[in-house]
This record gives C-alpha cells, sequence and structure tokens, in this order.
DNA sequence: ATTAGTGTGGTGTATATACTACACACTACA
DNA sequence: TGTAGTGTGTAGTATATACACCACACTAAT
C-alpha cells in the first residue's frame, strides 16, 4: 500500500519520460527539492513517502492529482485537516453521513452547492 | 494552540472532579491508560497532547466530543481520514466546497442526506 | 578517451513522537 | 503516626519521520 504509492509514481513519470528527457529521477528530484538516490528508494518503495508538501510538488511536476497522490501515500491534504479542525463537530458529521453514499450521489451533492442553491 | 488542548482538558476533568473523585490525574490517566505524571504535564500544556487513540479514550472518559478534542490537538480523527483517502478526488472536493459556507447551511445539508433524499 | 547523464547502494542523522519510571512533597484520614 | 491518595519534577528511551551525502557502475555522445 505503501508500495502502491512508488509503482505509482514511477509508472507515470516513466510515461512522461518517454516523451521529455526532462523527467529522469534526477531531474524530477532536482525540482521538487529531493535527492535523487532517495526518490529512486522512494518510487521502488525502498523507503516510505516522502513529506505531504514534497507529494504535493512531485504532484504538481508530473501532473497528478494532488489529493489522490497523497491518499496513495496514505495522507490527507493538510487543507483539508485544516478545514475540519476549523469545525470538528460539523465536518465530522457530514463526512460520516456521506462515508456509504456512492459517488455520484456525492457529487450530485457537490454541483449542488458548486450551483449555488445553499 | 496546542496548549488549548491542556487547558480545556484540565478544566473539564476538575469539573467532573468537583462531584466525582475517580477524576482525579491518576484516576483518568490509569483508566486510559497513560502513566499519570505525563497527564498532568499535558494538561499543563508542559507537553503535547498524546496520540490520537489517547485522546479518543480520553473523551470518552471525560465525556467528551471526540473530534473536538482531536481538533483541539491539532489532530483529525483517523477514521475520518480514512474515509478521505478511499476516495481522495471526491471528498477532497466536497470539503473544499463546503469549507466555506456558514454552519446553517452544512447543516441543512446533513438533514437532508440523513432524511434519505440521496 | 573524456564528458555528461543515468539509476542506485550503503551509510548516517537530526528532529519529532509518544511515551515510561521513579521520586518527591503535600494533604486527609484512621 | 502510619497509610492512602494527591499532583508534579527530573530524567531517560524506543520508534518513526524525513531526509542528505557520497560513491559506484553503466550508457551515449563528442
Amino acid at each position: 500500500m505503501a508500495n502502491e504509492f512508488g509503482r505509482y509514481l514511477r509508472k507515470k513519470r516513466e510515461k512522461l519520460r518517454r516523451r521529455d528527457p526532462r523527467y529522469s529521477v534526477r531531474k524530477v528530484a532536482d525540482r521538487v527539492g529531493l535527492e535523487p538516490s532517495y526518490l529512486s528508494k522512494i518510487e521502488r518503495g525502498l523507503q516510505a513517502p516522502p513529506s505531504s508538501e514534497k507529494i504535493a510538488l512531485l504532484a504538481e511536476d508530473l501532473q497528478e492529482d494532488r489529493d489522490v497522490l497523497l491518499a496513495l501515500a496514505g495522507k490527507v491534504s493538510p487543507d483539508l485537516l485544516e478545514v475540519i479542525r476549523r469545525r470538528p463537530a460539523l465536518f465530522g458529521q457530514i463526512i460520516r453521513e456521506l462515508r456509504d453514499l456512492p459517488d455520484h450521489a456525492v457529487l450530485r451533492l457537490v454541483r449542488e452547492v458548486r450551483d449555488g442553491k445553499w
């Protein structure tokens, strides 16, 4: 499961690399501020995923969804945590309420909210 | 802010203690499985809040809301994290959507969902 | 044959997390 | 005056987190 993160990362990076040499382990590592061998180990599951901050940078560099990448690493975006911590009872309640709803139902809800019905 | 947690804890414990001697530092610590001096330091803000697990036990013992207590400690309940990690894109989206809504709007939403309209 | 670039192995480390163990001084009660 | 219970101070520790440093072997181009 922590392994899943590494495999996903490597797959995506290699895919990008086929079209663009700027996606070598070294270059990506340099851009996000990691030591290349560290990133290499992470991709092979020899190291646990890095910090949320580095994962966010990786997501941006590799054009991935930040929340998805963080989830693969067993983490949750700090800004979401912040939202919950601000109103814990309220958000605890709604998240648990939505926990077992199918995707489409939740999505409909998202849309309703965005369309200003609330 | 980490200090807030301690003060809140002490206040609640002392309140309970006025009516029931079972709420001494020692007794509470024993029940939740902590060393008394450790809990004492936590209550005075000399130690950071304990693990989520211990906080949950404290919440139960002191009849407090688990999510609120965790939030005071700067944490989020592991079961909520799990919900988000399972469907990160979806829950990331909805939480950010609800972030700036006033309590009453979110509450109305909770009720609608619970009443099976979804 | 040098140079630039590739991925990776081994080793070390600073900081944080989450505690425990034990002793001490004080109070209340029998 | 002993016994039980109170809170707290000092000290130490095991484990996890989040990395960096350096060296090596390999490939491709000049």
